[in-house]
DNA sequence: TCATGCGCTGACCGGGCGTTCAGCGCCCTG
DNA sequence: CAGGGCGCTGAACGCCCGGTCAGCGCATGA
């Protein structure tokens, strides 16, 4: 039984494509000279078109970081066990986010750009950002209940954590051979677990 | 004995009252939406007269980068003793950037849009960025030469350290009422050095 | 095969912004 | 006090880009 008729298949296979065009498209110029325009090219459709599925053009940014950053919490979620001691977990995440990186890299200038919004544009983006780093906050929260690791405010220590992360995999992906990737999870695990002093 | 001459004192205040306008305007638009106009008037000068003292809004932009993060340097430089143990060293960094973000609050979203620059804009905001990676850098490698921390690749560490404790800096600038400086500062040198497992 | 309409197109519009430059007035000098 | 030039001004220019819409052609169904 096809709960979705042909023109919603369609449909959605437009959405997807302009979407994809856009991310490619903010990855090679960058957000502010990613053009109506060229994402049509890219997409293969005309520019009148774009505005066929999305209201303008800050709800075509929107809505693919939306898809986007939903799938890479989807990952990341997906990665986390029940009942795993603290250091699985922080090397699920990072593996996690690694690969995901690996497998979209177009996505990382869309996230730099969006992690701390300019004008407007905060409907959706900074909250699902912002998301990111609670999840890791309870994470830690849950550790620190069960003794695991020591009492530090989780928030902060998040932050830190998921912006250091980042920032290495920023790095990588621009990276023409970046190291193995398990080599990079042990250093930020090594060192946010045990710390760097001898 | 002036070595400079009224006109070049009076050229350098234009600039520098340039500059101070821009970053003001950066801070509170954000980078794209901040306009030469409204830089203008922010310094109490026509539009024009910009002109007379930078070549564009790009060499604007880049000038007023390279002043301010000149001057972080310059006070990160400076609080940095020759023999010190590593320790002292980390948290006098962190403490000299934490005090420079809280007398700079207009530079931040200037320094989050440059940090990766898009478009061109390369000329002189990213490697300034990178230098202070470089910085960072040298002081673990140092210490890592003297047994005092782990032997960890030093530039990856850096980045992990200078992103995660950035990224606490501007959540500082960004709170209403932030918690006391040594408490973060505390937070991060025990996280980094200590590790956070108990 | 023809009629219908729906989805797509891309030329066009309007506004905004960086950049220019002709002129104005103030200061300095003789 | 008169003349000149230098620094500043801001209206005007042109480009660029987001957004629109009249029309075209293809698929569909009779």
């Amino acid at each position: 039984m096809p709960a979705r008729s042909k023109e919603e298949v369609v449909q959605e296979y437009r959405v997807h494509s302009i979407e994809d065009a856009a991310m490619r498209v903010i990855a090679r110029r960058g957000m502010s000279a990613a053009t109506m325009q060229e994402i049509a090219e890219e997409a293969g459709v005309a520019k009148g078109t774009i505005y066929l599925y999305f209201r303008d053009r800050d709800e075509l940014v929107d809505k693919t970081f939306e898809r986007a950053i939903t799938a890479l919490h989807a990952r990341v979620e997906a990665a986390l066990g029940v009942e795993q001691p603290f250091e699985e977990k922080l090397r699920a995440i990072l593996t996690a986010e690694f690969k995901f990186f690996r497998e979209h890299r177009e996505f990382f200038r869309l996230y730099i750009s969006l992690r701390h919004p300019e004008g407007r544009q905060k409907r959706t983006c900074e909250p699902r950002y912002r998301a990111r780093i609670e999840r890791m906050s309870a994470v830690l929260q849950q550790a620190m209940e069960r003794g695991e690791i020591r009492r530090i405010d989780p928030t902060r220590l998040a932050l830190f954590i998921i912006e250091g992360s980042d920032a290495i995999i920023i790095e990588r992906v621009l990276e023409d051979a970046p190291p193995p990737e398990e080599a990079d999870v042990d250093l930020i695990a090594g060192a946010i677990l045990e710390g760097i002093r001898t």
